[in-house]
DNA sequence: GATTCACTTGAGTACCTCTTCAATTATAGG
DNA sequence: CCTATAATTGAAGAGGTACTCAAGTGAATC
């Protein structure tokens, strides 16, 4: 197999006309530079919140919370997902696990609501798309 | 198996202190009016784009050429993610279709670039967790 | 305290997604 | 043209995710 960097190599030889090894070690250095901007473990958060977004059943959820601006009881977010009640809750659970949610016990019944980061991103990716 | 809406049912009965079918239909409208308030292709590209993010590979892609902030060859863009050649060609492609980035072919070389969506995006989810 | 009701949890499974391998296209240079 | 290089495409398999079913918890009501 080829060394990754090779063409990495060849291609700014191309750009700077020439390409000694230090080149090639200053170039890796600025894209690892990139990369590392951030610790792993906030990439690793960001990565478990984008994906319980991306998800129709939970992204329904959200959206339905955010649009309501207030808390919504289970059974009525039953209502807007065609899913079972063991799916519901386990959806549920799960943006609650990505901050996206907060719920709270009344009596018999549980209420969720959405966070604020819940409202900025789904904001956001509404305001984005189209 | 019980009628979906029957907890609902019970729910606003407690809320309201009684519940007639026409306070159940009307709930279920508003609900139903919450989820409606999109269309639902544009749910879809929502999806398509919360999905494409939602992948350490492609998340990492991003990442870098926003932080970049310019275009960057498919050879460099291969110095940060540990994956093959091929890999990443479908990692970009579904980045492009997502309308996260653009490419732009440059002789034998290629190069991809964040688009503004991406970058409202990512600066958003970065400023969001932690 | 037994029962009903609202919801959650855990296990199992079908499906989908990510990655790789092999083959292909496209460009540059001899 | 023929070869080498840069990158893409399609097929296939391993692994992960999102459901469902069955059982469990906890609060209210009798």
């Amino acid at each position: 197999m080829v060394n990754t960097t090779d063409r990495l190599e060849r291609y700014l030889e191309d750009e700077l006309g020439e390409c000694r090894s230090e080149d090639l070690e200053q170039r890796l250095d600025e894209l690892g530079a990139l990369d590392d901007a951030l610790g792993s473990s906030q990439i690793d958060a960001e990565l478990d919140l984008l994906s319980a977004l991306a998800n129709e059943t939970r992204y329904t959820l959200i959206r339905v919370l955010v649009a309501a601006g207030d808390e919504l009881c289970v059974c009525e977010l039953h209502a807007v997902v065609d899913i079972t009640e063991s799916g519901l809750s386990h959806a549920l659970s799960n943006l609650v696990d990505a901050g996206l949610v907060e719920s709270r016990k009344d009596g018999r019944w549980k209420k969720y609501r959405a966070t604020n980061r819940a409202v900025a991103i789904v904001t956001l990716v509404e305001g984005t798309v189209e």
